[in-house]
DNA sequence: ACCCGTAACGAGAATCGTTTTCATTTGGAT
DNA sequence: ATCCAAATGAAAACGATTCTCGTTACGGGT
């Protein structure tokens, strides 16, 4: 999906819940087609100081709630926001227990459908409806040696 | 592994730390143990008033370090504990989107270990070492229909 | 084009889960 | 028994996030 399309599927998911598609939050969800993996708020205020701590944290909460946004919840303090996944693809995550970053990576179509395979059924002998996954890697990044 | 295995177990720990297994402590995995999941700090406390919050607080952190505690983080604004893996065995959460309970499943061997195979070869492809892995599925529970 | 109503904004205050402080108590070692 | 460091617990401090409220600006109707 690109850029542009991000964009147009943005500004419709926000019209749909009558939301205006600001250009506060067309910086915001900018910032983060190219964050490259989940921002934090701090990192985001960084990125674009023009935008107000108050007015991030205010759209990223409509952004997600419109589906156009992931909230990410790792060990330490910061949550952090990604685009939803029916925007990127679905993916999961690396964690470094280190440094604390936390990039994007996806299993092959193969694992990726069996391992939902998997799931449907160990959720279903228990009662309960699937929504969505969460597969997370925590170790040691690259630059961490 | 049994309940008085894990004391002696957690005792281990800490003593390997130069902690003291003291008796709050003990109280502490006392209520994680029969906890039938992670829980929330109010949840400890409602379920044994006993403990004041800034001891749980603290000693849940140590106990951590120590590798006797497991921190989950999940949506909503509440940390949940729950004892280690390596004392409870290998499982995953199910996180209720509705009601925010958490309970534990898991995944026959089979699966896991082939999930594990290819969570390596990602993981050696981007030069991340990995430590564990985290699967939570996001859903609606048997109580909340 | 011009209002008008309402949504969005932004700076600062408030909230609340968590961490820290510090005086007191406890438990192991000599 | 006595000492000393570790642990405790009540209360204060902290900080990420949320709320408040006066201001700004978009968009539909005239």
């Amino acid at each position: 999906m690109t850029g542009v399309d991000i964009e147009q599927e943005v500004a419709a998911l926000l019209r749909g819940a009558d939301q205006r598609f600001t250009s506060g939050r067309r910086r915001l969800v900018d910032v983060l087609q190219n964050g490259g993996g989940p921002l934090t708020i701090t990192q985001i205020l960084k990125i674009d100081d023009s935008l107000p701590q108050s007015s991030v944290y205010r759209n990223l909460t409509i952004l997600e709630e419109v589906g156009a946004v992931t909230r990410i919840d790792t060990r330490d303090d910061f949550a952090r926001y990604e685009l939803a996944e029916h925007l990127t693809g679905h993916h999961h995550h690396l964690i470094c227990t280190n440094c604390g970053d936390v990039t994007d990576f996806a299993l092959d179509n193969r694992t990726e459908s069996s391992l939902d395979a998997a799931l449907h059924k160990a959720a279903d002998e228990m009662g309960f409806a699937i929504e969505a996954h969460r597969l997370d890697l925590l170790g040691t990044c690259s630059t961490c040696v």
